[in-house]
DNA sequence: CTGAAAGCGCTAACAA
DNA sequence: TTGTTAGCGCTTTCAG
């Protein structure tokens, strides 16, 4: 009888399946000299377990993982949702039931929602830490009970949680500046729009574009960084302004996903030329923007892909104890006028795409 | 007794498992009625199988993939070859078996490899046809067989293959004229190096090229198509002939892996601050001129993903009857000095890194 | 210390 | 048309 896996270790090591699984498992109850030849031979075999059948066996069912994420804003959430729920759903040892506790947005109700997950006993969760100093202590309660956190677009660094999975929100700036020294000419007066200052993610991309541009366009420089916490009013007034203070700008980073309303402004004040509009992330309405060139370009920070590596971090950490890596550092995309119909958000039938394309 | 799953609905119906699994599966030899009052059922309980027990009892045998991919050039091919390597690693419910029987180069012995992995049996295989014409036939034999052959970064398009994963080289043409058209003033003279016409690939994204950069640059001209045969003498020959032919060229365009010449010809002009040169794809020694400024920017394919999705799309297929689509696009990424070390190739200890990154 | 055996939920071959 | 049964590879319990 030519059996598989634990059995042909069981044949070879003239004993039985159950002493083998003592063996393999460090278990007790088998004498030194047994395991060694167990491990041994299992060794030669390059034995590896059968998920599946360990799965089955040890009935696990359904991992239920926790994911904590904003409603708002939805374009870009939706996309990460999407990816995870893509990648849940590829799991074939076991059900992963997705357990949403959404928070209405970014730092709002953190903590109560991710109480609700622990309760529910989820084994992983999927968060963006909003405010990391209050969900931090709470990340550690969950990983102190063995529930594997992984952050996602922004990190709580001085929390316990698993991993991050992100852009370098500085390295994005940075390559946003690069984009524009190449479109504006030497000593250019560039601007920021931002959203808010104390949000870590922001301030990087800004600090990160200041520095980039100072270095990469000779003579150039930042003269204004605009926070506009994310009304499309504020955006707007404020980019008009500025417009009119610096007659002579060349360049404006929208590093938020507010950027609707410096188009209309530039577009008001005929400067859609004149001035170099590079913008972050994608959603339907910029595609015409895009198209026309009032945005030159966009990086873009690839949400479905972020949330399809977080949760196959999970998985591949409850189905095959792959080890957590702290960190993953997803590469923001450029997205010009040629290539925005390869991004998810840029096609016409959003809705009609269930699963995962390669355009990351 | 408080069974799960189909022993729950089987109960429940008053039937046995067996015809509970025809109803699900809708298999033959079972009456409507019974089919209709067992799927009534399943559906109440919310029913879906679990993905352990049905790997566990069906998937026993090991699936074998033959992998026919060139060995050079090596440097873009070793990427693909790990992306499809990682991948099989990750099968978490069928040990996936790799048979490799690479080609020499694009194109040679295509046929002769084809066939040793049908004599294999593999059950799928991942190739990139250098001639479509010869090894076309083979494929619908293959298929024919019921093997399913996945084409990866070219295309046997008159073939029935069952996929296609690749960049769109026309697109790539195109983005690089557009990214050119920003670099470069109006009205200025661009030129091609390519490797050989009568490769589809490499052709499509000359023209890609051509058409973007006259629309997308006003006034702008390409004046030269170079067929540099990927050999490194005559690249940079024609470099050098063309360079002192039109002396207020703007740029240069590589589409192929063969750019280090070009560089070298820039540099011996004193050109490399005049003339703005964009390429295809990454490897080590191409980082050294992104940071100098002589590569402006790349346009790169994501070997490493392509081999994961072909990869991967067998898998489904094969692990969970996912369908297979019949084409996956790779968006062709720009890579510019800051983004540089977030790909595979520009990272400093290449070798040291199994695993997936997140960097697409 | 070691072996035997009963499942886990599903598939597929064989009986009825 | 329907029921029964033997695995799939592993974990776990109960005997020896």
């Amino acid at each position: 009888m030519k059996r598989n896996g634990i059995y042909r270790i069981a044949e070879l090591a003239k004993v039985s399946i159950g002493t083998v699984d003592r063996a393999l498992h460090g278990r007790s109850g088998i004498r030194e000299a047994t395991r060694k030849k167990v491990l041994r031979i299992a060794h030669q075999l390059a034995y590896s377990p059968n998920p599946a059948a360990r799965a089955l066996s040890v009935g696990h069912a359904t991992l239920s993982i926790g994911v904590c994420i904003p409603r708002e804003n939805h374009l870009y959430y939706d996309q990460m949702r999407a990816g995870i729920l893509d990648e849940s759903n590829r799991a074939s040892t076991v059900r992963v039931e997705l357990v949403h506790k959404p928070v209405p947005t970014l730092g709002i109700d953190e903590k109560k929602q991710m109480m609700a997950l622990l309760k529910r006993g989820v084994k992983g969760i999927i968060t963006t830490p909003g405010s990391p100093e209050v969900v931090g202590p709470l990340i550690d309660v969950a990983e102190e009970a063995g529930v594997r956190v992984v952050c996602i677009t922004t990190d709580a660094p001085q929390s316990r949680r698993s991993s991050i999975v992100a852009v370098d929100p500085e390295l994005s700036g940075r390559l946003a500046a690069e984009l524009m020294a190449k479109l504006v000419p030497p000593a250019s007066k560039a601007a920021v729009v931002t959203g808010m200052l104390n949000t870590e993610e922001h301030r990087l991309k800004a600090s990160g574009f200041c520095a980039g541009f100072c270095s990469d366009c000779s003579g150039g420089q930042v003269v204004a960084v605009l926070e506009a916490h994310e009304s499309e009013e504020e955006s707007y007034h404020k980019t008009c302004e500025l417009l009119q203070r610096e007659p002579d700008l060349r360049g404006i980073y929208v590093c938020t996903v507010n950027c609707l309303p410096v188009c209309r402004a530039l577009k008001e004040h005929n400067l859609a030329e004149a001035v170099a509009l590079i913008t972050t992330d994608l959603f339907p309405q910029m595609v015409l923007q895009l198209r026309e060139g009032t945005i030159r370009a966009s990086i873009y920070q690839n949400p479905y892909l972020q949330g399809q590596l977080a949760m196959r971090i999970l998985l591949d950490h409850f189905v095959s104890r792959t080890p957590i890596p702290a960190s993953t550092s997803i590469g923001p995309a450029v997205i010009l006028r040629s290539n925005v119909h390869l991004f998810r958000e840029g096609q016409e039938n959003m809705s009609a795409q269930p699963s995962a394309p390669g355009n990351h």
